[in-house]
DNA sequence: CTACATTCGTTAGTGTCACGAACGTTAGGG
DNA sequence: CCCTAACGTTCGTGACACTAACGAATGTAG
């Protein structure tokens, strides 16, 4: 069990970049389904749940919490804007910045939004007991952090 | 560690849909840029290995074995037909189909290509020891199990 | 045998998303 | 004061998932 004498069947089904690849689809599938049904997409969420946990911010410092990029990031907050979901104030400490506030309702709609993406949780990792979604979170967490710009390979410290 | 009396912490990083398009897009970009290198694309070496494992096929076959949409099918099976990995010739059996068989210089295009792929799962799974590499490759093969058609609920049999 | 539904390959088109280029504005460091 | 860098913004690109529709061929029910 521990030397297998085989070459490397490596199965196509097997190859780790290709499950995840597949897992990432269907869990966007499932969360898309259920967030286009209120009308929103996860970076609505995204953007919502990063303003309620770790509170106002400019629009590079949201970038860098969601990952969602910059330019991107712009039709998003227009978007959550003209709901009044969050408002864009020029920031007088430094005016190159925009602060970016969450209001009541964005918060109430942001709990609306966790409610259908815990959902989703719920379906995606259906087939695993407790132990085995901690498992996987775990992994993937050090996958993430392995993974994150500035830390990719020590020996390019460039 | 079972009784959390907290109502919902649910950090934005935690949230398993979002950790695995994350490690996706990682996966990604490495497969990626080693492809791009050797000049090719994630599909190339699907169907190439695709074929490789299991023999020629339909390109219908090929869109279940990869899954690649028979739309997209289509222009890949040229790209690789246009390098001569591959050759596309009518099914006498069937003439609708097309069998899609692989040339011997298809089969030692796969076998480079495979070298680029693994070293991307290498470098992928780089903080993982082995036993996590497995465990993290059997619940993905179990999710993607799951959420295959046919199976997503028992409970709608339609 | 005829009629109908289904499969196949193909073309064209849509929407999402990740990402880069460039620009004007603003801030901070030498 | 100049230079660099960050910020918000616009525009564009390319990969990818997916749908719609088509003609040709096949299988099947009546």
């Amino acid at each position: 069990m521990s030397a297998t004498p085989e070459p490397t069947p490596a199965r196509l089904r097997a190859i780790p970049s290709r499950l995840i690849a597949g897992v990432a689809a269907v869990a966007d599938r499932l969360v898309n389904e259920r967030l286009a049904a209120a009308d929103a997409r996860k970076w609505h969420f995204a953007v919502l749940t990063a303003l309620a946990e770790d509170g106002a911010a400019s629009q590079a410092e949201l970038s860098r919490r969601t990952g969602i990029y910059r330019s991107d990031m712009v039709a998003v907050l227009n978007e959550l804007g003209d709901a009044a979901y969050v408002r864009r104030a020029a920031d007088p400490a430094d005016r190159r910045r925009n602060v970016i506030t969450l209001t009541a309702e964005g918060r109430r709609r942001r709990e609306h939004l966790d409610g259908l993406v815990t959902d989703a949780q719920r379906e995606l990792l259906a087939p695993l007991d407790p132990d085995e979604r901690s498992e996987l979170t775990r992994l993937l967490t050090v996958l993430t952090e392995h993974h994150r710009p500035g830390h990719p390979d020590p020996r390019d410290p460039k």
